[in-house]
DNA sequence: ATGGCTTGAGTGTCAAGA
């Protein structure tokens, strides 16, 4: 099984992109985040002429995350119990044996603002969901855009993004701490060294000078992980017209 | 240099992203 994860930052404008990549890739399941649109609006059609089903919690101009998938998606779950103030940013789903939860968790904007204190606290509540859902679903995959880095080696440059957003103590803390529910980092199962990232800032050019954070993850629980066969940043996906700032993270599991 | 770029909203120019 192909499993990806896609923050495409609108669906509606990178539509052409989208369909491109997955009729080139043809992963099993891909979790979108920021398709920035209603329900009614996402673009099921032309994704289902390519044999896929879609499933949505969408929002209107903001957040919005979907799962598609070449089986039926069943048991799905919208939202994170209880945060609905915070959009539209969890969907889960059973595919293939597989629990999926998708994942866009809340930007933070800077340290020490409202927005930092609310993605903690938000990413605590994230923890809880998955322990529930670990408890009935032993094979599980966590994914998403976390807007954490976990250490060091996820950043091109560290003493500038010291205990800045993204890659603040308590952020990695808390991250660790929905790690630590019973999931791995599964691309550290595979690479070590650092400079491999996700994200690269539009403003910079960062890409060019592969300027980037690594900020979005499959993390995988024990059966999952012993399933995993690599897991792979796409970087032709975030080249070419009109990319999103992200990178698409795949992970081959048996 | 709180900018640089991109998107969605909606026709002016913000808010938000990370």
């Amino acid at each position: 099984m192909l499993l990806a994860t896609w923050n495409v930052n609108s669906i509606r404008a990178r539509l052409p992109k989208v369909l491109g990549w997955v009729e080139k890739r043809r992963p099993d399941v891909l979790c979108l985040q920021e398709i920035k649109c209603l329900d009614e609006h996402f673009p099921r059609e032309p994704f289902e002429a390519l044999g896929y089903r879609c499933v949505t919690h969408g929002q209107k101009t903001y957040n919005g995350v979907a799962i598609l998938a070449r089986e039926e998606p069943a048991d799905v779950l919208r939202g994170l119990p209880g945060e609905e103030e915070a959009g539209a940013r969890v969907l889960a789903a059973t595919v293939g044996g597989l629990r999926v939860i998708n994942a866009y968790v809340i930007n933070g904007q800077e340290v020490g603002h409202a927005k930092y204190g609310n993605k903690l606290r938000w990413m605590g509540v994230l923890a809880g969901f998955v322990r529930g859902q670990l408890a009935s679903h032993a094979r599980l995959a966590l994914v998403g855009d976390f807007n954490v880095t976990f250490d060091d080696r996820d950043v091109y440059d560290p003493e500038a993004w010291r205990e800045r957003i993204l890659c603040s103590t308590p952020e990695r803390e808390a991250l660790s701490a929905v790690v630590a529910t019973g999931l791995h980092d599964g691309f550290r199962r595979f690479v070590s060294e650092g400079g491999h990232y996700t994200w690269w800032d539009f403003r910079t050019r960062g890409f060019l000078g592969n300027r980037g954070l690594r900020i979005d993850h499959v993390l995988l629980s024990e059966p999952a992980l012993a399933d995993c066969r690599g897991v792979e940043i796409d970087l032709a996906a975030r080249q070419g017209e009109a990319p999103s700032d992200h990178a698409p993270v795949l992970a081959t599991l048996a």
